[in-house]
DNA sequence: CGATCGTTTGACGGTGCTCAATCACCGTGG
DNA sequence: CCACGGTGATTGAGCACCGTCAAACGATCG
């Protein structure tokens, strides 16, 4: 409880008790469960691979936006499969920081990292309203077994999982802010691809302090960021929603890594509209 | 072979084909494979959760240090268990510079995430000495199904796993670069006492450029930081000797987050030598 | 014993963090 | 309807931290 009380959790403050809470940040079962057949298509699963395999149903919750899917410290019960919406990652430390370790989409799990201790290290909180299938950790065993496929798409899905933190890693590993911030972009671009979405038109979910925690800079230093890929015309910036123009040049420019800054500073040094490398004209908004 | 071509493999390179190469960067079978019992030691596994299972042998493999077991782009051929040794993970990017993602010691997993794009996302290089269980992936959901106690085992390191990358984001994402040091020598000093080594002397496999590229700092910044924390009174260096302290004080003093930032430039503006060891308050005032 | 690599230390310049103010947006309540 | 407070985003100014360049020292291995 110690633990828990330093999150937003719906307790000792009354304020929260009341009002848009309760009907905002609240997590339920959705109307009906759904079937397993889903579950896997959200996995990546053929339906060639299941054939003749038992489709039974899975809980299905529902998650308004802001609720807090998974509260770090708490037991581990139910591993989860986003089948829609956003949530973020985060750890929050004693004097309240939030941490963001990542970003989670459809067909991402969440909840496994809790498996081995027990208890959940790190919370789940939802950008958007959305929803997502409950894997109780007493029945994962019985149902892997029983379906194959799910036993297949679930490791699938883990494999997956660690390659993404690799990219994530990669992400906060960069020189500049701006370099760190283009190589988000393209991340995402390249998930909202995934899940078939246009990877051009991004409708950001999480907030620029989201983005800073995660990619380790002050919120600040997004906003500038934002600006500089803007001003060199690689996007169109409306609030939270990005127009990717340059995709390849993004992710040209993303390549810079440590002891090649250089080629970073020369665009700042040199006019803008001389040193990237296919536009000149500033083919969005102007400054 | 393009990607290959990059990485510090014993091909085309005249060179590297003869003289210390040969005899030092090489991955060659054990003189005998290990039993199911020891990997199922090595993941953490109760003897008592395999009574009456059949204990059969997996190929065990001899990894010298500074040997590549994995190759970036590589097709996913086998997932690995390490059973004595350290290794470091890395992505290589074109202008050849290396990313450190991780660092991985005796019962962690290698290269479980090539399974969903079938090729080595990273590189797994040794740092020393080491020997790694060899699971090939045709033959990982027959092991799988034959000995429960090996799949739950899987799943648990895998939890662990995805827990653990959690840890190296936390690492990267403080603010100053002595906590960041700060956190990465709690973080292994952990790890020491998990694999029933001492948690105060550590003898670090890495150089200071590796963990300068995990913790996304320069390596003089890593030289400069190790004097500080040195000059604190936390720690005792001698070039990878490294002797801790002040476990606790150092384990406060990671803590410091972005928004208190200015716990830790308080520390340089009063005198060096005055606050080191008796770390007032965690959080609170100092001076 | 010599060569190569890793580590340490110094000086300088620049990037990004901190502290602020301003504006836009939203839901609430007057 | 508009005023109001709250949150999020943007922009500016100042300064400290850290990255870069450079050189010296130390360790390791042939």
């Amino acid at each position: 409880m110690a633990v828990v009380s330093l999150l937003n959790v719906p307790d000792e403050h009354p304020a929260v008790r009341d009002a848009w809470f309760v009907r905002r940040c609240t997590v339920t079962p959705a109307s009906a469960p759904g079937p397993l057949s889903d579950l896997l298509r959200l996995l990546g699963v053929q339906p060639s691979e299941t054939a003749g395999e038992l489709d039974f149903l899975i809980p299905l919750w529902r998650v308004r936006s802001g609720a807090t899917l998974l509260h770090e410290g708490a037991p581990a019960e139910c591993v989860h499969v986003v089948r829609s919406g956003t949530f973020k990652s985060l750890k929050t430390s004693e004097d309240g920081y939030e941490q963001v370790l990542g970003f989670a989409g459809p067909g991402e799990v969440l909840g496994f990292e809790a498996l081995c201790r027990g208890q959940q290290p790190m919370s789940a909180v939802a950008l958007e309203d959305s929803t997502v299938y409950a894997l109780p950790v007493r029945s994962l065993d019985g149902w892997r077994q029983g379906s194959p496929a799910l036993d297949h798409a679930l490791q699938f899905a883990l494999s997956r999982q660690l390659a993404r933190v690799g990219e994530i890693t990669e992400m906060m590993a960069a020189v500049a802010a701006e370099v760190r911030l283009a190589r988000f972009l393209v991340w995402l671009s390249a998930h909202m691809l995934e899940c078939g979405q246009s990877p051009r038109r991004l409708r950001l979910r999480m907030s620029r302090r989201d983005i800073a925690s995660l990619l380790g800079v002050a919120h600040e230093t997004v906003s500038r960021s934002f600006g500089s890929l803007v001003e060199w015309g690689y996007l169109r910036v409306d609030n939270r929603e990005v127009e990717i123009l340059d995709l390849d040049g993004l992710k040209a420019f993303k390549r810079s890594t440590r002891g090649f800054a250089d080629q970073v500073s020369r665009r700042h040094g040199a006019g803008t509209a001389a040193s990237p490398p296919a536009r000149h004209a500033p083919v969005g908004v102007a400054a």
